[in-house]
DNA sequence: GCCATGGCTAGTA
DNA sequence: GCCATGGCTAGTA
């Protein structure tokens, strides 16, 4: 159950524009699309939204991760993202992207 | 009422 | 670990 109060929504195209700006070889995270939309707390709607990715192909949602540099969600499974993000250039140790902060875009 | 998050406390060692 | 957050959907009326 949820009164609204804000008068801007996040919209899919919102994000998804956003999404295409991620080069192979950065990550995002969640909260930085969020703040990048004007939206700093919702960081788990953008994650409801890049879940609804109609178009996993040319949309690389696969690119964001979360706050703390852990993987994150990912609909073919967390081990499937982490190979995708390997092969682009990501490292990670133990669970958490390597060197986060230098492969974090600042949009 | 769910959830591909995140930030902040309590409380252990 | 708790819970606020924001967008969504199932399912009741």
């Amino acid at each position: 159950m949820k009164v609204k109060t804000s008068h801007t929504s996040i919209t899919d195209q919102d994000v998804y524009i956003l999404l295409s700006k991620i080069p192979p070889g950065k990550v995002s995270t969640y909260g930085d699309i969020a703040k990048a939309l004007g939206h700093p707390k919702a960081a788990r709607a953008i994650g409801r939204i890049i879940a609804n990715n109609p178009n996993p192909i040319s949309i690389p949602c696969h690119r964001v991760v979360k706050s703390n540099g852990e993987i994150g969600g990912f609909a073919y499974g967390e081990q499937r993202k982490r190979e995708i993000l390997e092969k682009e250039g990501i490292k990670f140790q133990n669970r958490i992207v390597e060197n986060f902060e230098e492969q974090r875009l600042s949009f």
